[in-house]
DNA sequence: GCAAAAGTGTTGAACTTACACCCATGT
DNA sequence: ACATGGGTGTAAGTTCAACACTTTTGC
């Protein structure tokens, strides 16, 4: 392209780009949240999300994928883009557009990642984060809600074999209240993705409770034609 | 800050970021978008979302209302951000990562900016739109939809005074289908957010319409605590 | 045998959908 | 008087919310 050309371009100011990722975990019980120890200044050792600047040759998506591998080591996760946060003194140390991802891990996974850097916080628990990352989470809350409500997001968060009451426990996690069990065993197997295993799972209760498994075609099905949840 | 304080963030690499906005608007028939002529290369003369650089001292949000004001002339209206677009390769002029807004702008004003560089376009004329604009407002039409159930979302876009054909119209518009005119009626009214107004408009029939309009009170409190509207 | 969690149905209320005719007025 | 768009009600079907007891089994 020639000069003349690029003048447009060249007279944009350039500005840091990051992406943070607000990472959701399910422990069969509650929902909770990673957190980690920011390492350098400002606000070292305060609790923060996890992110990095956006490399010049990098997709954002992919940047917030790095983010997750390199820090939790996970790849192929749930990863949706909440949107981008950019007032111009969010960071006292520097200009920077943050462009924040949520993501979905799954239970079993959870015990790789607990370090001194690095936490599980259930959502009674939040400390103060830095700068607008409190804010971002509780947007990534909100749409964690909505979502919930029209695509089977939350499935997301379970292992591949998994009793009703976790489900519901995840349920009733997310909208802070106890759902009705049996209203909420209609709904769900109504939605006709759930296959039952012959199997059942003993460790919380004498009696024991079936494991059910994603029909990985209708729930793939459902999802790209999005449906309605209504809780 | 001491330069060691510094050099976390000066090791990142820094993009230019920029703000499109997708303008919806409504003639009372139909929805709209407003599109611009590009002036600069790359894509010179193509049908474009109209959109800015953001400035280093300048909130995201900020850019987007001053793209408004410069190009639409038009203050203080529905402005809200889509998400953030970034893939490398999006602009082949250079590296840029752009927030997306859209906008809803009311019937009275449309008149002020047709221009040989600005149009109109109904849903069915949309043309090709530069980089990836079309997937802009695609995503913004999606949004769109989910939003007007659960927020009286559409309203941003009818003038202070309208008839309840002229709402039922906007619907059926954004849906793409018609609604059924009685229970659209009920529903509508039974928000108890209109107030009849002892008008009627005459423009387009004989009997006329009864003009409403929006009892900004309660209007207000159902957008803060949000609501479900299915239609 | 008892404690603890899993599993199971029904009923009334609320809401959604489908549907067709009269009204008011300008020409 | 007629053409045009505005306005109105009801009944059937569906979905939602509220509710309590029985089952299984490890201790």
């Amino acid at each position: 392209m020639t000069e003349a050309k690029k003048a447009f371009y060249t007279k944009g100011e350039k500005l840091l780009v990051a992406v943070d990722c607000i990472i959701f975990g399910f422990d069969g019980n509650e929902i909770k949240l990673l957190l980690f120890k920011r390492k350098v200044e400002p606000f070292k050792d305060m609790w923060s999300l996890i992110g990095d600047f956006v490399k010049r040759e990098e997709d954002i998506e992919a940047a917030a994928a790095r983010v997750l591998k390199d820090n939790v080591g996970l790849e192929n996760i749930f990863l949706e883009q909440l949107g981008g946060y950019g007032r111009s003194d969010r960071d006292p140390g520097g200009r920077v557009v943050s462009i924040a991802y949520f993501a979905l891990i799954p239970l079993k996974t959870h015990d790789i990642v607990e370090t001194h850097h690095a936490r599980w916080f259930s959502p009674a628990e939040i400390p103060e984060l830095i700068l607008d990352h409190n804010e971002m989470l509780q947007d990534a809350v909100d749409n964690l809600r909505i979502k919930a409500q029209r695509q089977p997001i939350g499935f997301e968060l379970l292992p591949k074999k998994f009793t009703l009451p976790q489900l519901k426990a995840l349920y009733d996690s997310i909208f802070e209240k106890k759902l009705d069990s049996r209203n909420f065993r209609k709904k769900i197997l109504s939605l006709n993705v759930l296959k039952k295993l012959d199997e059942k799972d003993k460790s919380t209760s004498k009696k024991g409770a079936f494991l059910y498994q994603f029909d990985t075609r209708k729930y793939k099905k459902m999802k790209e034609e999005g449906f309605s949840f209504k809780l």
